[in-house]
DNA sequence: GCTTATGCATAATATTCTTATGTATCTTTG
DNA sequence: CAAAGATACATAAGAATATTATGCATAAGC
């Protein structure tokens, strides 16, 4: 279904969003100091309008990888008896994501010259 | 070398390149008409002055692809003794290209708004 | 009680790219 | 004029990153 209704029911061909997870992550938890898998999920989709759905099959491995590398530090907490595993920045994680989020605002100015898109996106 | 240098010496993770290499061939044939494919390679170090830089590797079967689906055709000329394989856009091509920066467009508004980045772009 | 939502996880597969290799001609430069 | 680099195509092996499918378990809504 290659046409303009991909747009409004909310899917962009998968291989455009390959690539940006470890960015979205890094993202929100700069914001929120502290997120669980699930709520990144539903996060992301409450701001993307569900035009960005975030598969747990490509989140928690990257969750994994991340916490392997240091960038964030795992806390598990009892919600009843059910089990939370909350996700927070280290400070070089901190960092990490700062520069994640500068070379993607770089990178869209880039292709906005390539594609003739404009205007340029600035991140202050 | 994960640090502010490795924007200055031209080069993004290759993650965010990926899934981009179909829309930037898309977006040139629809402008020049007629490419072949080293100059497609050469064009987009050109306009992005080297930040981007697309590999034979990945550009000879992105093409061969897009020829097999109709989206563009062929026409092999020789220059010399050497062979130049320039590639047109067909007309449903052409639809296709004009689908794939719009859609381009709308998933940079769309990780504008997730990132907070600003301003919007359009793609008139 | 049954379905949906919440919450974690992993394995098999698919996609898309990088790196390496191969062939061949043309141009520049010491 | 020989060597190096640029031009021009192509494919194969491997890496990276995602999708899809599956599994388990508790909680909430109807």
């Amino acid at each position: 279904m290659h046409n303009i209704l991909m747009y409004l029911c909310g899917m962009y061909s998968s291989e455009l969003i390959k690539g940006t997870l470890k960015t979205i992550v890094l993202k929100l938890l700069s914001e929120t100091k502290q997120m669980y898998g699930y709520e990144i999920t539903q996060k992301v989709k409450e701001l993307t309008d569900s035009k960005i759905v975030i598969t747990e099959g490509a989140l928690y491995p990257m969750l994994h990888q991340l916490e392997a590398e240091g960038i964030v530090t795992t806390e598990t907490v009892n919600i009843g008896k059910r089990v939370r595993k909350y996700y927070t920045l280290t400070s070089s994680g901190e960092e990490r994501a700062k520069e994640k989020i500068f070379e993607f605002a770089d990178f869209i100015n880039t292709m906005n010259v390539l594609l003739d898109l404009k205007p340029r996106v600035s991140y202050v």
